[in-house]
DNA sequence: CCCACGACCTGCTGGC
DNA sequence: TGCCAGCAGGTCGTGG
């Protein structure tokens, strides 16, 4: 599930129920997910008030008032899933955290193939932690345009869709949302990523072109992640392979290869 | 610095 | 029916 969009969307949902809410009670069903959990986690988290529920790139923080930031990644399988208070207690297998709060919902963290994570860090060393500090930009922020993604790419000989993926290029893409970019900006996932830029380093049309898809199909994402939805039809690329392109007059047919050992889904006729 | 690759986990699907 | 390979939306550490 968890691309940038549906972090957001798993934020507001815990905005909702943590924030001014305090942790009444921190339960660990197991003592580590792809990293053990730091030191006294349950008890530095006990009693305390969450501050602020914010997120960078596919990372949640959650600000307490200890001056301890909670930051948790919610990996390839990870979900939390609120529960009202009074519902009966139903513990599954990979649900590995529970926090008790004082509004009386509880948030259990369910993750499956435990690629997610948690830590607690101070606050005022957010930005330093190993996970954030090499960041590049918030692709939604203004500081992300044609110019910044032409930058990144500059010097990049890998393919841009390797380049997308890239945390350091922009924050938050992953494997779908890097392809659909793609598309959308009808830009081929193998071109070497510094022929995005010019020879000093300034954005080509195609990285105009890309920077515009990237925010585009994140925001719509972000948009319909709040709606019930029909999973058909939510990708104009993603696990298409062998079906029309949907750009009007192409008629191409999307094709899959594989890149750094992901699925890349592209119309060889549109892409270039 | 850049880049490729394997490791970490469980579950589902499709082919034989 | 069972078994096994391949694949799944992410990141990190280790090499060259």
């Amino acid at each position: 599930m968890p691309e940038l969009p549906e972090v957001e969307s798993v934020r507001r949902a815990l905005e909702r129920v943590m924030v001014g809410a305090t942790f009444d009670e921190v339960v660990l069903r197991r003592p580590d997910l792809r990293t053990p959990f730091p030191e006294a986690f349950a008890t530095r988290l006990t009693g305390r008030t969450v501050v602020a529920l914010t997120r960078r790139a596919k990372y949640l923080l959650a600000e307490a008032s200890s001056g301890d930031s909670l930051v948790m990644h919610l990996g390839m399988s990870g979900d939390f899933r609120v529960e009202r208070a009074g519902a009966p207690l139903e513990i599954g297998v990979h649900d590995h955290v529970v926090f008790r709060m004082s509004s009386g919902a509880r948030i259990v963290f369910n993750d499956y193939r435990r690629f997610g994570f948690m830590d607690l860090v101070p606050t005022a060393q957010l930005t330093n932690h190993a996970s954030l500090r090499a960041l590049g930009p918030e692709p939604l922020s203004a500081s992300f345009d044609a110019a910044t993604l032409a930058r990144a790419c500059h010097r990049r000989r890998v393919a841009i869709k390797i380049a997308l993926l890239d945390q350091r290029v922009v924050a938050g893409l992953g494997n779908i949302y890097a392809v659909e970019a793609l598309h959308r900006a009808r830009v081929s996932p193998f071109r070497r990523a510094s022929t995005l830029a010019t020879r000093s380093g300034g954005p080509r049309e195609s990285a105009v072109r890309l920077a515009a898809a990237i925010k585009h199909v994140l925001e719509h994402a972000i948009d319909r992640a709040g709606r019930a939805d029909d999973r058909a039809g939510r990708f104009r690329v993603y696990e298409r392979a062998g079906q029309r392109c949907l750009r009007r007059g192409c008629g191409g047919r999307i094709a899959r290869r594989l890149q750094a050992g992901r699925s890349t889904f592209y119309c060889p006729v549109c892409q270039r």
